[in-house]
DNA sequence: CTGAAAGCGCTAACAC
DNA sequence: GTGTTAGCGCTTTCAG
């Protein structure tokens, strides 16, 4: 391995030489300076990055932890943060927990020994609140992203499920539903219970009862709880539509659904949360409350980085509100539709 | 910053004997070992893995380096990657190449400099040659992914782009279409070629000729040829069936035939290598030659971290076949139906 | 404008 | 079983 000292030893200058001239910093003769970037030209010289971090103090690593790869809304995500830190001089080291504590657990531990500059954290759920508790405890600064965890303080990135949901939810009561199910996840997510929220608001205002049979809490990744759709399909006055939490679960259910031969929106009617990425272009069929996921990675990584170059103190918490894509998931139940046309 | 040696004080031990504790090393007796690992956990101490790297001159990092962060296909091969790495205890860099030379050689530039372990990258053309001489220079493994380079000798996991390619267009063929068009990648990915030498076959073989009118190299990234397309269309004999060299391509150009009022399959069928992700669990619609995504990540980094930690010389090339999947972008040609039908 | 010495946090090699 | 010494590749500080 070449080091600045074999460059040195060329060039017939100190390695101090040779590093301000890597630097930028310092005086250095026009000749000199000359002289020493042809030498490391002429050998392939690459500054070991490791080496610096340990003398800087910092790395210019940057971690990203997501809980799913796969979804096309952090996908994007991951490719506005991706720009950004790329921009800003910052490499991005990835994290996947898959909504997995332990997994996340892991991540966490890696990081740190890592010693990254800091880490844009989509947290698995409430109880990750040990696991950025123990970031903050080494002093390393986290932007949260997408989810909220109760007793962390720190800047944040989040959409507006409450809002969200609650305008995707009127616009299924202003197309006639009065049977409306919420598929939702687990009740330790922030987003999860914020949406449970809005659906519980927008029945209120419009004056509709709540029915507890119709609220469904379940993996974020997959829907795969056949056996209480059914049951909720088996009731005595079915749902005419059904709310999903996120885009993978309402893909899941249209899936069930289906193989149960029922036409969406035909015979009952699905909207969610999050749009899907090339399928839409595909196929607009979703009706969709849409967030600006490029901009989660964008604005998450800009705070992170602002953070740890300015030493900011004060906390910011930024709110992307989603947009609603009405598309042909959602139609009126056919009751109405059938009393519309007599 | 806590290190060994403050963790060695309070236990009273030497640093090399935390240093044994932690990476449970040589003889230690139970009891200063339990000693050790109390204090480590009192005082919160994470070993600093930057400094272990220098010293041992392997970093437990690998890079994975994409052209397409967004493409459901490179989505679900970084989750291979991801999963892989992290069950053999590597780190994971990410670097989005955007099919962009200069992009990629900053993240050559970066990898080189970060002293990662290894690369599993996919090339952004034949040009990427420049660069993976840089990383043979540097004597850094790396496995070439999903694209091969004219002149680089390395492991390799590709997929079949010929055979699947030359059975998508048989398929066409089979349902009677006469003209079949190809919009291609550019002619220095060596997928783009083999796709265009595959559709070429599969034309002499159905004793079809080879018309130049209808073949198009474009940005494998995404459709924006309207003009091209246009012109292809106004022939005087137009194509009947298209097929696009990837799933960005065949969803721009299904937008974009929707947009003149052509209809998919009625008007003209559209296949395509490379499945949809999520897109066709919701509506199964593209006939595709679908590749499996997750073991070009998975297989890749098994080469790669066996490359690495076996030191071994030969190169090893793997080749995972295409899976086709006829649904409902491709159906006979109208002239043929109405001749059928008659 | 350039160089020498010291140290970032860790471990390999060699004592005892 | 445990400790000492030296050094991984780099930059900071202080001299000159």
């Amino acid at each position: 391995m070449i080091t600045i000292y074999d460059i040195a030893a060329k060039a017939k200058v100190s390695a101090m030489t040779v590093s301000r001239v890597i630097n930028d910093t310092g005086r250095i003769s026009e000749a000199t300076r000359k002289r020493v970037k042809k030498v490391m030209r002429e050998m392939n010289y690459v500054p070991n990055s490791m080496a610096r971090s340990l003398v800087l103090q910092k790395s210019k690593i940057l971690s990203l932890l997501i809980t799913d790869i796969t979804n096309p809304f952090y996908t994007t995500v991951a490719r506005g943060a991706e720009d950004t830190a790329k921009r800003y001089g910052y490499r991005l080291l990835l994290g996947n927990s898959d909504e997995d504590y332990q997994k996340e657990k892991d991540y966490v531990d890696m990081i740190l020994s890592t010693r990254v500059d800091g880490v844009l954290f989509a947290p698995a759920g409430d109880m990750s609140a040990d696991h950025l508790q123990q970031l903050q405890q080494h002093r390393l600064p986290f932007v949260m992203l997408d989810r909220e965890v109760p007793g962390i303080q720190s800047d944040t990135v989040l959409g507006d499920s409450k809002e969200g949901t609650r305008q995707l939810v009127q616009h299924l009561i202003a197309l006639g539903h009065r049977r409306i199910a919420l598929v939702g996840g687990s009740q330790d997510i922030s987003t999860a219970r914020l949406r449970q929220t809005g659906y519980r608001e927008a029945l209120l205002l419009g004056n509709l009862p709540i029915d507890e049979e119709l609220i469904l809490s379940v993996n974020y990744r997959e829907f795969r709880d056949e056996a209480l759709l059914d049951r909720m399909l088996e009731l005595e006055s079915p749902p005419t539509a059904i709310f999903a939490a996120n885009n993978f679960l309402a893909v899941g259910i249209i899936a069930s659904l289906r193989s149960r031969g029922l036409s969406v929106p035909d015979d009952i009617s699905v909207v969610c949360f999050d749009d899907l990425g090339i399928a839409s272009v595909l196929d607009p069929f979703l009706t969709v409350a849409a967030q600006p996921a490029y901009q989660f990675g964008e604005i998450g990584m800009q705070l992170l980085i602002e953070r740890i170059e300015s030493g900011r103190e004060e906390t910011r918490n930024v709110i992307l509100p989603p947009e609603i894509i009405v598309r042909r998931s959602s139609a009126p139940p056919r009751t109405v539709e059938r009393y519309e046309r007599s």
